[in-house]
RNA sequence: GGCGCGGUAGCAAAGUGGUAAUGCAGUGGACUGCAACUCCGCCAUCGUCGGUUCGAUUCCGACCCGCGCCUCCA
C-alpha cells in the first residue's frame, strides 16, 4: 500500500513520503473570483478532491487548503465594468464557486483562505524578503530579485536567460532585472489598498499563496497542486518567495499539475469564445456526469471535452446505476488489495479505477447473498474514493434530461394504462403507450416484478 | 528562439518488450408478446520510416502532425 505521485519537480513518479504521517498538508490554487468558473477550472478541483479522498483513506489527518483570490486587477476591472463594489462582487462569485464545486460533489477543503484576510501575513513576508536581500523597493513597488536566488527556475526547468529570450511583455523600467516580479504594488486612491511600509498598496499575484501556505500549513508542505499553466511563473515564484523567506528551507515536496481541456477539438479560450461554464453545463447535466467525464481521463493528460462525451458519460453512469437499482444501501468498504484502489495509488489512475467499477458492478450483478453484498460494499468504497455513485439509484433515473418535462404522476398513470392493455392482450395499445413515453424521454423496463422506468 | 507534452478502434481513454483494459456507439445471438434492461459473442496491430532485440505499440533515432508554457490564464 504505497502512494506514487508524478512530481513535476523531478519529472518522474515518486513514492509519496509524507513529512509527518500524522498531518498531511496539501495546497491547491483556487479561483480568482471575478466570474463564474469554466470546466477547465473544475478539473483541478475534482482531481485534487479525489486525491484528498484518497489521502484521507491512507492517513488520519489531511489538511487540504484551497484559496480564494479575492483581490486582483481582474476583479477590479470587472467590478468597474459592472459598477459593483469589489468585495461584494468577489464574495458573490466566491459563493457561486462553492455552489459549482458542491454540485460536482467535491468535499469542502479543510481550509479555504481568502487573500484579503491575510494582508498582514503578506506584508510580513515581503518585509523579510527585503531584509534578507531578496527584494527591493522601486517607485512604490516591491520587487523580488530573481538573481538573488541561484535555484530560480528549478520547477519549470528554465534558465533566466532562456526566459528572457522569449519574453513577450514589455519590461517595466524600474526593474533591476527583467525577470523580477512584483510582491507589492502601489494603489491609486480609487483602487483598493492597504497601508504598508512601502505606502498604500496591494499584493502581487504570487504572494498570497506563499503567505497563506506558511500560515495555515507550514514552511514546508507535502503536496502543491494546480493547472499546468501555473508552473511558470506562478509556482516558480511561490517557490522563490517561500524558500527565500525561509532561508532556503524546501517549500513543497511534491508538485502536481493537471493538464488542460480541449472543447470540441480546440483549446478553450476567451478569443475562441468556447468557454464551457460549469453552471451552464449543470443546467443540462447532473454534476456527477461532469465529474465522471473529468475523471475518465488521467489528470495529467490533455482531455477532450464535448457534448457527445457528456451524453455518453451520462449513459455510462446509467449502466452503473442500473446495476445498483434494487440493491439496498450499504456501508462502503475500501478493499486495499483491489485493482481499483491500486490504480488510484498509482498516480491517481482514475480511468483504470473507473473500469474496475464496471468489473465490480458486473460481478456483483452475477453474485448472490453475502458475496453480492460484499461486492456492493467494495464497489461503493471505490466509487466513494472518486466521489461517484453517491446518489440514490432510483432518484438518478428520475433526473430530467433534455426538454422532457412529463411528471412522475403522468408517467405512472400511463404505465398503469399500459399494464391494463397488456392484460387485455392489447399489445398494439400497450406498445403505443410505451412509444408515447419514449417520445417524452421515458424508457420502460419490464421485469418479473413489474415495470420500472427511467428518463434516458 | 528556449522549455515541455502528445499522436492507440466511430467517439473517449488505459496499458505493456512477447501480438492491446474499460465505457459509449455499432453489430450477431439469448431473453422478451415485441422492446428495454441484462447475458453470451464480434468489432484496433497502437502517426511514418529506420535501429536495437529471438520478439516493439511499448526502448533508441529521424521525420510528419497536433498542442502547451515563456511573467493574464485550470
Amino acid at each position: 500500500m504505497s502512494l506514487v505521485l508524478y512530481n513535476t519537480l523531478s519529472r518522474s513518479k515518486q513514492l509519496f513520503t509524507p513529512i509527518d504521517p500524522q498531518r498531511i498538508t496539501m495546497y491547491v490554487c483556487g479561483p480568482t473570483v471575478y466570474n463564474r468558473v469554466h470546466i477547465g477550472n473544475a478539473r483541478p478541483a475534482v482531481v485534487f478532491d479525489t486525491l484528498f479522498r484518497l489521502l484521507q483513506s491512507l492517513y488520519p489527518n489531511v489538511q487540504y487548503a484551497r484559496n480564494i483570490t479575492d483581490i486582483d486587477d481582474k476583479i477590479m476591472n470587472r467590478a468597474a465594468e459592472l459598477d459593483e463594489d469589489i468585495s461584494a462582487l468577489s464574495e458573490r462569485y466566491a459563493q457561486a464557486y462553492f455552489e459549482d464545486m458542491a454540485a460536482l460533489n467535491n468535499l469542502e477543503p479543510s481550509i479555504v483562505p481568502y487573500a484579503t484576510q491575510h494582508i498582514p501575513e503578506m506584508i510580513n513576508m515581503v518585509k523579510r524578503l527585503v531584509d534578507k536581500g531578496h527584494a527591493y523597493v522601486a517607485e512604490g513597488n516591491v520587487l523580488f530579485a530573481v538573481q538573488s536566488m541561484p535555484d530560480y527556475g528549478v520547477l519549470s526547468g528554465r534558465s533566466l536567460d532562456d526566459m528572457l529570450a522569449g519574453a513577450r511583455v514589455e519590461v517595466a523600467s524600474y526593474k533591476q532585472y527583467a525577470g523580477d516580479f512584483v510582491l507589492w504594488k502601489p494603489s491609486a486612491d480609487h483602487e483598493p489598498g492597504w497601508d504598508s511600509p512601502w505606502g498604500r498598496g496591494r499584493p502581487g499575484w504570487h504572494l498570497e499563496c506563499s503567505a497563506m501556505i506558511e500560515k495555515h500549513l507550514g514552511e514546508t508542505i507535502d503536496i502543491h497542486g494546480g493547472g499546468q499553466d501555473l508552473i511558470f511563473p506562478h509556482h516558480e515564484n511561490e517557490i522563490a518567495q517561500s524558500c527565500c523567506a525561509h532561508d532556503g528551507k524546501p517549500f513543497t515536496n511534491y508538485w502536481l499539475h493537471n493538464g488542460f481541456i480541449n472543447v470540441e477539438g480546440e483549446k478553450m479560450s476567451k478569443s475562441l469564445g468556447n468557454f464551457r461554464m460549469v453552471n451552464d453545463l449543470l443546467d443540462q447535466y447532473p454534476g456527477e456526469v461532469l465529474r465522471y467525464v473529468l475523471l475518465s481521463a488521467h489528470y495529467r493528460s490533455e482531455q477532450q471535452f464535448s457534448k457527445d462525451l457528456l451524453d455518453s458519460a451520462w449513459r455510462s453512469l446509467d449502466t452503473l446505476y442500473g446495476f445498483l437499482r434494487g440493491q439496498s444501501p450499504c456501508n462502503a468498504v475500501i478493499n486495499r488489495d483491489s485493482a481499483g484502489f491500486k490504480a488510484l495509488l498509482d498516480d491517481l489512475n482514475s480511468p483504470v479505477a473507473i473500469s474496475e467499477l464496471y468489473r465490480l458492478a458486473k460481478q456483483m450483478h452475477a453474485a448472490s447473498g453475502e458475496a453480492k453484498d460484499a461486492l456492493q460494499a467494495e464497489l461503493m468504497g471505490l466509487a466513494g474514493l472518486m466521489g461517484l455513485l453517491h446518489q440514490d439509484p432510483e432518484h438518478w433515473f428520475t433526473l430530467a434530461r433534455g426538454d422532457s418535462d412529463i411528471s412522475v404522476e403522468d408517467i405512472e398513470r400511463l404505465i398503469a394504462k399500459r399494464k391494463q392493455a397488456k392484460l387485455d392482450k392489447d399489445y398494439a395499445g400497450a406498445d403505443q403507450v410505451r412509444q408515447d413515453l419514449l417520445d417524452l424521454g421515458v424508457v420502460l423496463e419490464d421485469s418479473r416484478e413489474g415495470t420500472s422506468w427511467r428518463r434516458g
